[in-house]
RNA sequence: GUGGGCGUAGCUCAGUGGUAGAGCACCGCGUUGUGGCCGCGGCGGUCGUGGGUUCAAUCCCCAUCGUCCACCCCA
């Protein structure tokens, strides 16, 4: 007796009935990014270990102890890819498509992080995400932040997002307030709470975001990030937000967010919601100056954000919308002996009416039978073809979902008939 | 990695130290050419797995795996 195999542990099935969500939300988002501008890349699910080290950063919980990372049969290190940018980055540099600036692409895929799976987070989850190469004004911040709006609202979803943002200032003052909130919370290590400790010498900055209470009071009196900016940074910021404005879109600054990534520059937001439990963030991006360089490419400055396909499909979900396409036709075979005709006669309908789901009764049945998966199937009309239809040249048209009286109608004319008659919808 | 909750039919869940039930779903019949509502019948479980206690364990104990939620981290 062999045992069942089960799916690995925070790998989940899409089953077919989330389909139609997950469906929507990506035609509606490819539907928005092309509007914008913005062409598909799509980059491996493996790749060298290095590159994620050097970008994302090598003291990040990801980094360190999240990847799925594995020697292949030449015993090089490769991982599975845990967020989509540094892909990105390396493509587009690998084929000389940053030589000209405002190159605008995105992705859409599965990603892996190996953590204990919750609410809100899976080992293989799914991320749309956009990127821009070249242009560093606060221009294309906005153009992005506002497509992102833009699409929450085409989904029904905006009126439960709220966008943060903040400024992490340039990569020198980024360092510098790093080191000075370093030393002003060593004054204070005895207030740290456990997890704080241990990231005071790690990443400093987290700590500004910790869920702690007994932490908000000490949090509160650290040195703020904004004073450490520069002119150059507050004035991106300041134009940054004063677009924002323009466009009717409401933000809050929340100098608390950092993000987690050390490539992040400048910018940095996130759409929060709280309607999902304590993973609450459904998007999130910011600017990546450095990145590029970083990876042996010329000074290109980036911006980009990921969208968390699971956690938008969970606020979809709680709509109580319906996304499915229902039938539109099924034909019921009364006589077994009209199996071949009437699968000929469906695919003659599906020649003349392309928009329409048409289904064909399979495996037989009583007509009882047949009418119920008929109706089960939700479909608006059920054809029945029997041996009397057959001798007549006709077919019986029954209305599943309205009061319309049964009749029938040749077959010559069946087509045009279901044409002017069945709605659009 | 840490803490807590939960594992009984496809799904949602009852239940008892003497090897099990409901609702929904599914199949059939009531109508030998008509679905939905209703009625009747049926299919379906090694009670997560392994070990222990006991005459006897789905129930008590231990372990293990899975799952959910939270921490951590992050989309």
């Amino acid at each position: 007796m062999s045992e069942k195999i089960q799916s690995l542990r925070g790998m989940p099935d899409i089953l077919p009935a989330d389909a139609p969500l997950w469906q929507h939300l990506e035609d509606t988002a490819a539907a928005v990014l092309r509007r914008y501008g913005y062409a598909r890349i799509s980059t491996p699910i493996l790749e060298s270990t290095a590159l994620f080290t050097r970008s994302i950063g090598a003291a990040t919980d990801i980094v360190e102890k999240e990847m799925y990372t594995f020697a292949d049969r030449h015993e090089e290190s490769i991982s599975m890819r845990p967020e989509g940018t540094a892909s990105v980055v390396r493509a587009m540099l690998q084929h000389g498509l940053l030589q000209t600036p405002g190159q605008k692409v995105w992705y859409q895929g599965p990603m892996f992080r190996y953590e204990r799976p919750q609410r809100g987070r899976m080992r293989q989850f799914h991320q749309i995400g956009a990127e821009v190469f070249g242009l560093a004004g606060p221009d294309i911040d906005a153009e992005l932040i506002a497509m992102s709006a833009r699409l929450w609202s085409e989904l029904g979803i905006l009126g439960q997002l709220r966008l943060e943002l903040n400024s992490l200032g340039s990569p020198a003052e980024r360092r510098q307030y790093r080191s000075q909130l370093h030393d002003w919370l060593a004054q204070h290590r005895d207030s740290l709470d456990e997890d704080s400790q241990r990231r005071l010498d790690t990443n400093p900055m987290r700590i500004l975001d910790s869920k702690n209470p007994a932490m908000q009071a000490l949090i509160e009196a650290a040195p703020k990030l904004s004073a450490a900016l520069g002119d150059d940074s507050r004035r991106h910021f300041e134009q940054l937000t004063g677009m924002l404005d323009a466009m009717g879109i409401a933000w809050q600054h929340n100098q608390r967010l950092v993000r987690g990534l050390d490539y992040y520059t400048h910018t940095v937001f996130e759409w929060v919601t709280d309607d999902l439990g304590a993973q609450g963030t459904v998007c999130a991006g910011g600017r990546y100056d450095g990145l590029v360089a970083l990876h042996g490419g010329p000074e290109v400055p980036g911006v980009g954000f990921a969208m968390g396909e699971e956690r938008l499909v969970e606020l979809l979900g709680q709509q109580q919308r319906d996304f499915g396409q229902r039938p539109d036709i099924y034909l019921i075979i009364a006589d077994p002996q009209l199996q071949a005709e009437a699968l000929a006669l469906n695919e003659r309908l599906r020649d003349a009416l392309p928009g329409r789901i048409v289904l064909s009764n399979l495996a037989g049945g009583s007509l009882r039978a047949q009418f119920k998966r008929a109706d089960r199937s939700q479909a608006q009309i059920a054809l029945v073809l029997g041996s009397q239809e057959w001798a007549a040249g006709e077919i019986t048209v029954k209305w599943l979902r309205s009061e319309r009286a049964q009749t029938s109608v040749s077959l010559a004319q069946l087509a045009d008939w279901l044409q002017q008659n069945m709605p659009n919808n």
